[in-house]
DNA sequence: CCAGGAAATGAACATTGTTCAAGAACGATT
DNA sequence: AATCGTTCTTGAACAATGTTCATTTCCTGG
């Protein structure tokens, strides 16, 4: 007997993640994975309903572990009994940076492949694996106390890491060399400062009071 | 006589436009620019070397386009007399706001490509365009006054901006409904207030003396 | 009016995603 | 064991696409 059904689903994505990373999602060709597992082009599609789907199922993997590695750090830095939350927001910000840096040519397709699905139906698990991360970052700021109830942190939370991610696609879009790669950690580092900075004096909704005059 | 060679150019750049609004990347079609032009398949490779040559000049458009609107609303701002920091910055964001939701299939698609051609060499007219708009905001910037010199000041707007554009790519990763367009308000007025008063309480360089220790 | 170069053409090729009719493999039932 | 029905697999076939290039058409200077 060969593979399961389920044990080759996941030996095809292992070689899309592969052909993504290489080469970003045109080169996410049904053949190419079908020469390389072993299997006919035909059989590709008995697994999954068309490439997009192959490619989804690929980012969801990534969007997991991108999740269970933020998790991690985050249970280190507990275990290290750090509580700074600057710190910890940093940590958060490094784990994302290394993930996006180790996956150089899929986590441009993650992206790119998020906006094509705008026109879909309500949420779906893509966007509670993102919610997830939001999460995290606002349970870091739970921690800090900033006198924010809960859905202004959650809003503080989806800003700050909304702001992270611009950072890094925006950073990674020059040549990825490492000047760049310090170019990004500089905004970040002073990204997160200000903003902490800021949460502390009360900046946060410092605009709802101007702005309902 | 029928059209110019940079005119029948500027209509296959006003028609790519246009498919690329309607249905992303995967839209731009040479045989379908060819026959909205009234032209040969061949036609538009002698004027482009390839599709992604017609795309890049899209988006050089597109992107040109977004800093005049830029300059054009803080002088508009100028000319009120608004000299407030705050106020020039979201005016900034309002207008990157509004143009992203007047591109809504472009823009994805100028991101994207952006992405695509990150293995080229050296500094380009991309950059040049994309640096424009850090030096519209770092200019605001310079209006406050927080004591930063022109490095930092510069680190700070390509920060604010890079952070803004995160903040608005990730909103419009889900459903482009009204209620994803009120939160990204509700991030860009919070990120904007907390960054102000984080660069007033001279937070954006705390970390640079913690770290150099 | 003509020669020569420049531009336009669209047929042709290679590569892709996707489908589907035909066959193979497999399990249950008698 | 034999038979049947179901399910899975296959790879040839189709349509759509990017790109090329020999041929044709067009224009312009003499």
């Amino acid at each position: 007997m060969a593979l399961d059904k389920e044990e080759m689903s996941e030996k095809v994505l292992a070689i899309a993640e592969a052909l993504l990373n290489e080469g970003g999602a045109e080169n996410l060709k049904a053949r190419t994975i079908a020469e390389q597992a072993g299997i006919s082009v035909g059989s590709v599609y008995n697994l999954f309903a068309d490439l997009d789907e192959v490619h989804r199922a690929v980012n969801m993997r990534l969007l997991d572990r991108l999740g269970a590695t933020g998790l991690a750090a985050m249970a280190d830095l507990e275990r290290q009994g750090v509580t700074d939350v600057q710190h910890r927001i940093l940590a958060m910000a490094a784990a994302y940076v290394s993930f996006v840096e180790a996956h150089p040519g899929s986590w441009p397709a993650v992206l790119a492949f998020n906006r094509r699905r705008a026109t879909r139906p309500g949420p779906d698990a893509y966007d509670a694996l993102l919610d997830a991360l939001f999460d995290i970052v606002a349970g870091v700021l739970k921690a800090g106390d900033f006198g924010l109830d809960d859905d202004r942190r959650a809003l503080a939370a989806r800003t700050l890491w909304s702001s992270v991610h611009g950072i890094v696609t925006s950073g990674y879009v020059a040549n990825s060399n490492s000047r760049q790669a310090e170019e990004i950690w500089h905004q970040i580092e002073l990204l997160v400062g200000v903003f902490v900075k800021g949460l502390e004096h009360g900046g946060a909704f410092a605009h709802a009071e101007t702005k309902s005059d």
